[in-house]
RNA sequence: GGCGGGGUAGCUCAGGUGGUUAGAGCGACGGAUUCAUAACCCGUAGGUCACGAGUUCAACUCUCGUCCCCGCUACCA
C-alpha cells in the first residue's frame, strides 16, 4: 500500500439555511472526526476541513421570505452551525465559509483557469426572465401549477405537494416569485463543464482503479457512468454567489455545485492564512491522501463532478476514497428540515448538557454505514444506560472506588505481572482490530472493539473478586487493581478517538497527561501515582428525559398535520368568458391499461358519445385499471393533443385530491350521458 | 420502467474466493454475585438467512425469476 505523508480530510459543507441535525452527524461529521482523531493519535499529519456552503437559490428565497438579506441568513446559520460543532467537539482545523472573499477569489481563479484553457464550453438557452425585476429567474423563483397534481404553488424545480421534480418549463401558468408577473422566455448564455469528455477517464479511474470503494459508492458511480454523462452548466443567472469573472457577465454567478467543493480548497487557504502554514501540499502533492466524508446524496458530486473539475484544472490531487454513508431516519420517518422532523444538534446540546459523547456513541454505534438506519430515543436511552453507563462507566467506577477504598487512591504495586501481560496482550489485539476497522471506515465495528476492552475489565474484576480477596491477601489485590487501572488508562487513551469529552474526564480522574496511540496496549500508570476522586462518567438517561424528546417530535407531527389540513387559497377570479372556454364533458372509460415502462401512466379509452378518445393520465399509483373501467368521469375535452411516451393523448381527466395527495374520481352521481356538457 | 444499494435472531449488525451444529452486542428468560450507576459475571431460549426455482456431493454465500424498503432516472396536460 502506498505510504502517505499527510491527509486532507473534508466533510460535506453543510448548507447554511438550517442548523445541523443528527442525520448530518451520523453520516458525515462524527465518522470523519473519529477518523481524524485516530490519524492524529497515530502521529499522522492531518488537515481536517469543514465550512458552511452559503450560496444557492434556497438561501435567497429564505431571505426574501423573511425580508432580510441572504448574508443575514447565512450569518445566522453559519453561527449556529459553527458553535454547535465546537460544542460537540468536532475537531476541525478550520471551519470556514463560502461567503468569505478568499473563497470568491479561489473559485473565480479556478473558473478562470478552466476558461482560459478552453476547458469549458459556452451554450445559449432560453430561460424565464422577469421584465420588471430585470433578471433571469431560477427554477425556484418560478411558481405555477404542477402539471401532475394540479397544485397551484409548485416551484419550478419541484412540486412540494406531490414531490415530483419539475423543470420550470413544465409549469402551467408560470409566475415570477419576485413580482408575480408572467415571465417571458429570453435567451441567455452559460458556461458548461463538458462531463462527457471525462467519461472514459472516469471509468478507468473509478471502475478500474477504485474497486475498493464502498459498494454503495462504487455502484452509484457505475450507474451514473453507464447512463452517460452530459455537459453541466457551471454558471447561472442569479445575484447571490461568486460572480462570473468575465466581461459582460453581470447577473451571473457560479452554480453552487461548482463553487461549493472549491470551498474545501478555500477553507484550506483560509486555514493557511490564519496559521501561517502552507496549504498547497495538502492539495497538490502526490503523497497527500484526500478523503471526502459525505452523505449518499453527494456521491455524484464528489466522485464524478468534482474529480472532473480537479482533473480539468490539472494541478490538484484526486480523492483517494469517498466513504459515503446512507441516511439516518428518525423514529421511523425520514428526517426533514422543512417538516421540523429532526433532532437538532444545538437543541440536543441544550437539552442534554455534558452528554456530547452519548450522542457520539449512539450515532456511531447506529451509523448508517451500509444501509439506511433508524434513530429512536428508546434506543438512545438503552445504549446510554445498558452500554455506556453499565459497561464502560461502571467498570471505571468500580476500579476507582476500590482503589480509593483499599489504597488511598494511589496506584498499587503490580504483584501480578503475568496477568498484566495477558491483559495487555488482549488489549493490544483489540487495538489492532480498532485500527484496522477505522482504516477501512468501519466505525461501528471499531467502537464495538473499543467497548470490548471495558467488558474485558468487568470480567476481570468479577473473576478476581478483589473485595473478597482483600481481607486474606491484600498483596494480591494490589496486583488486581493495578491491572484494572491499566485497563482504565488504556480506555482513557483510546476513548479520545470516539468519546473525547469522556477521555478528558477519565484522564483527569486518573491524573494523567496526554498520550498517543503508542501507549495503547501498554502499562501506562506507574506505581504510587496518585489518582483523583472518581466521578460518574455516564448518568442514567431517565424515562422522563426521552419522553420529553418524543413529545417534542409528536408536537412537530401535529403541527405538520395542522398545516397539511389547511385549505389551498382560492385562485384569483377569472372572467366567466374565460371559464366558458373550457370544454368539460362527461366521458365513460371503456378501457384502461398501465403504460409499460412507466410508473404513473395509465392509457385510457374514453367514450365521449360522439367519439372515443385516447387519454393518458398519470394515475397508476392511485387506481388499478379495473377500478377505472366502466366509470363515468369528467374530461377536459379541448386541451389539444399531446404526445406522452409515444402515445397521442387527447384530453385530461379530472380528479379530486385528498389532504394526503391521493386522488379520487370525479363522477356524475346519476346516470349521465357520455359526451354531455359539464357546466 | 431502467439503474444502484439493501432485505440474516425482538432491535442494531457480522458473515473473503459456496463446505461440519449461521455469529456478536443490546433486549427477554434463568443462575451466580454484592466492589460498583439494581450495575457487573455465567448460562438458556430465539433464525424455513424476503420468497420461488435452478446449478452443485454441498448455497445465507453462485444463476434466474418474484416481492418489499431506500436512492438516482424517465414519465404525469
Amino acid at each position: 500500500m502506498k505510504e502517505y505523508k499527510r491527509y486532507t480530510i473534508t466533510t460535506a459543507l453543510p448548507y447554511a439555511n438550517g442548523p445541523i441535525h443528527i442525520g448530518h452527524l451520523a453520516g458525515v461529521y462524527i465518522p470523519a472526526d473519529i477518523y481524524v482523531r485516530y490519524l492524529r493519535k497515530m502521529g499522522r499529519d492531518v488537515l481536517f476541513i469543514g465550512g458552511s456552503d452559503e450560496h444557492g437559490v434556497p438561501i435567497t428565497i429564505k431571505a426574501r421570505q423573511q425580508n432580510i438579506s441572504p448574508q443575514d441568513i447565512v450569518d445566522k446559520y453559519h453561527g449556529i452551525i459553527k458553535k454547535s460543532f465546537e460544542d460537540l467537539g468536532i475537531s476541525f482545523d478550520v471551519y470556514s465559509r463560502t461567503s468569505l472573499p478568499i473563497h470568491h477569489e479561489t473559485a473565480s481563479a479556478f473558473f478562470t483557469k478552466l476558461h482560459n484553457e478552453d476547458k469549458l464550453t459556452q451554450m445559449e438557452s432560453e430561460q424565464y426572465y422577469d421584465e420588471d425585476a430585470k433578471q433571469f429567474l431560477a427554477d425556484r423563483y418560478i411558481t405555477g401549477t404542477c402539471p401532475h397534481c394540479g397544485y397551484e404553488k409548485a416551484y419550478g424545480d419541484q412540486c412540494e405537494k406531490c414531490g415530483t421534480s419539475l423543470s420550470a418549463n413544465d409549469l402551467i401558468e408560470p409566475r415570477s416569485a419576485l413580482s408575480g408577473n408572467i415571465p417571458v422566455k429570453k435567451a441567455t448564455s452559460h458556461w458548461f463543464l463538458p462531463l462527457d469528455q471525462y467519461e472514459t477517464w472516469l471509468k478507468e479511474w473509478i471502475i478500474e482503479g477504485h474497486k475498493e470503494w464502498k459498494t454503495n459508492v462504487y455502484g452509484q458511480c457505475k450507474s451514473w457512468l453507464d447512463q452517460g454523462l452530459h455537459p453541466r452548466a457551471v454558471t447561472r443567472d442569479l445575484d447571490w454567489g461568486v460572480n462570473v469573472p468575465l466581461p459582460d457577465s453581470d447577473g451571473k454567478v457560479l452554480y453552487v455545485w461548482f463553487d461549493a467543493p472549491i470551498g474545501y480548497i478555500s477553507a484550506s487557504r483560509d486555514w493557511a492564512q490564519q496559521t501561517g502554514k502552507s496549504w498547497e501540499e495538502y492539495w497538490k502533492s502526490d503523497d497527500s491522501r484526500l478523503i471526502h466524508f459525505i452523505g449518499k446524496d453527494n456521491i455524484v458530486f464528489h466522485c464524478i463532478i468534482f474529480p472532473s473539475m480537479l482533473k480539468a484544472e490539472g494541478s490538484y490531487i484526486l480523492p483517494e476514497n469517498v466513504p459515503a454513508n446512507e441516511f439516518l431516519n428518525l423514529e421511523g420517518d425520514k428526517i426533514s428540515t422543512s417538516r421540523n422532523w429532526a433532532v437538532w444538534l444545538h437543541e440536543y446540546l441544550e437539552d442534554f448538557p455534558g452528554k456530547q459523547d452519548v450522542l457520539r456513541y449512539v450515532l456511531t454505534a447506529n451509523a448508517p454505514e451500509t444501509k439506511d438506519n433508524d434513530f429512536t430515543w428508546k434506543d438512545f436511552q438503552a445504549r446510554n444506560n445498558n452500554e455506556l453507563a453499565a459497561i464502560f462507566g461502571n467498570f471505571v467506577n468500580r476500579t476507582m472506588v476500590l482503589t480509593h477504598k483499599y489504597f488511598e487512591g494511589k496506584v498499587p504495586v503490580n504483584t501480578l505481572p503475568a496477568e498484566l501481560d495477558d491483559i495487555l496482550k488482549e488489549i493490544g489485539l483489540l487495538n489492532e482490530k480498532i485500527s484496522h476497522s477505522i482504516e477501512h471506515f468501519r466505525f461501528r465495528e471499531a467502537l464495538a472493539f473499543f467497548m470490548d476492552i471495558a467488558r474485558l475489565g468487568n470480567k476481570y474484576l468479577t473473576e478476581k473478586e478483589p473485595w473478597k480477596v482483600f481481607p486474606n491477601d491484600p498483596e494480591a489485590v494490589k496486583g488486581i487493581l493495578n491491572n484494572a487501572l491499566q485497563i482504565t488508562a488504556n480506555l482513557a487513551v483510546l476513548s479520545e478517538i470516539f468519546l473525547p469529552e469522556t477521555a478528558r474526564k477519565l484522564k483527569a480522574m486518573l491524573n494523567m497527561g496526554n498520550t498517543d496511540w503508542s501507549n495503547a496496549g501498554k502499562s501506562i500508570l506507574v506505581e504510587n501515582h496518585p489518582l483523583n476522586q472518581p466521578q460518574i462518567l455516564f448518568e442514567k438517561v431517565e424515562d422522563t428525559d426521552v419522553q420529553k424528546q418524543v413529545e417534542k417530535l409528536e408536537q412537530s407531527k401535529k403541527d405538520n398535520l395542522a398545516s397539511a389540513a389547511s385549505f389551498e387559497p382560492l385562485k384569483p377570479d377569472v372572467a366567466f368568458d374565460d371559464f366558458a372556454k373550457v370544454d368539460l364533458r362527461v366521458g365513460k372509460i371503456l378501457e384502461a391499461e398501465k403504460v409499460a415502462k412507466t410508473k404513473k401512466l395509465m392509457k385510457l379509452s374514453v367514450d365521449l358519445g360522439f367519439e372515443v378518445r385516447t387519454i393518458v393520465s398519470g394515475v397508476s399509483e392511485y387506481f388499478t385499471p379495473e377500478q377505472l373501467i366502466g366509470k363515468k368521469v369528467v374530461v377536459v375535452a379541448n386541451l389539444g393533443k399531446r404526445d406522452i411516451k409515444g402515445i397521442e393523448s387527447n384530453g385530461m381527466i379530472l380528479y379530486a385530491e385528498n389532504a394526503d395527495g391521493t386522488l379520487l374520481l370525479v363522477s356524475p352521481v346519476d346516470e349521465a350521458m357520455s359526451g354531455g356538457l359539464v357546466k
